[in-house]
DNA sequence: GGAAGAAGCTTGCATGTGCATGTATGCTTT
DNA sequence: AAAGCATACATGCACATGCAAGCTTCTTCC
């Protein structure tokens, strides 16, 4: 099967931080992929896209500024940069000039943006629920572990 | 500021469930992040070449199909396929066909491959307990649900 | 007050990934 | 045994993302 010599490294056997990490990893992938394709099809928007209009919708004035988006979001600030012209183009958010730093950029929501925020967030909290509940159902460790970070409250 | 009518929508506030998946997502995002620039500066391979590597170095004869492959680390097969080339590339591994199914592909780890491996887990084991310690330290609730999943144990 | 450097954002480029499709092999049914 | 369908993998294409470089504006220091 194996052509090469009979393996002389004694399969390094992954350490139980990294085994668990493993399956941490996988459950992120499938919720992930859970919410990107409910959200695309039922809404037509990536998961990006709803995350960045959820940080501005809860917004004081329904704005913010790219690199405050790109930390809140976890993303490069060249990617929101993108993200938010994709925004514009679905006319969700539009840019504004910051007033008093000129280098500066606000996105800002639409009532679009908002209303469409509104339904796609029904999805989206309804698929992540079901997609958790039917983990922990399945993995006890997580049974245990969700609640303790507020996940499956009500 | 908004040329947009005064808001009519009052701001849909997030679920709790909602509300901490966004920081679970932003943990994730983080983490990976360390892990890949650890892994791509000192080993010269990306994530998924380490968790292929990972995969296969455990696996019975340091082989499997391609499928398998792609089911265990959540990837997309046609996205395995390429990444499978590039480890091949790399001399990391080798394609195998299957002897009693001809459409199959048994994907090969080499000597190599598992040297690049051992060598990489050092680095993955060490980067991911940091991130994760310092992550807990700075939120309970990850204090708690972290030992829960098995993730800070020795 | 002018110059040098920092900060904020955008753009060019490379790359990894998913979806849809193509191709070859295996299986099942008649 | 042949035809039709399923399975396994590879490929064309589109696209979101990161990094590095560029441009404008602000800040600091002399």
């Amino acid at each position: 099967m194996a052509p090469t010599a009979p393996t002389p490294h004694p399969a390094p056997a992954p350490s139980a931080v990294s085994s668990s990490w493993n399956d941490v990893l996988l459950l992120h992938a499938r919720v992930e992929n859970a919410l990107a394709t409910a959200l695309q099809r039922r809404h037509g928007i990536g998961l990006s896209e709803y995350r960045a209009l959820g940080h501005l919708a809860t917004s004081d004035a329904g704005e913010l500024r790219m690199q405050e988006l790109a930390d809140r979001i976890g993303l490069n600030q060249s990617s929101v940069t993108r993200l938010v012209t994709r925004l514009n183009t679905a006319e969700l958010t539009y840019r504004d000039l910051c007033p008093d730093d000129k280098r500066g950029v606000y996105t800002v929501i639409t009532d679009a943006g908002r209303a469409r925020y509104a339904e796609a967030n029904v999805t989206y909290e309804a698929t992540l629920r079901t997609a958790l509940e039917e983990a922990a159902r399945v993995d006890p460790r997580l049974a245990a572990a969700l609640p303790a970070l507020g996940l499956l409250d009500r």
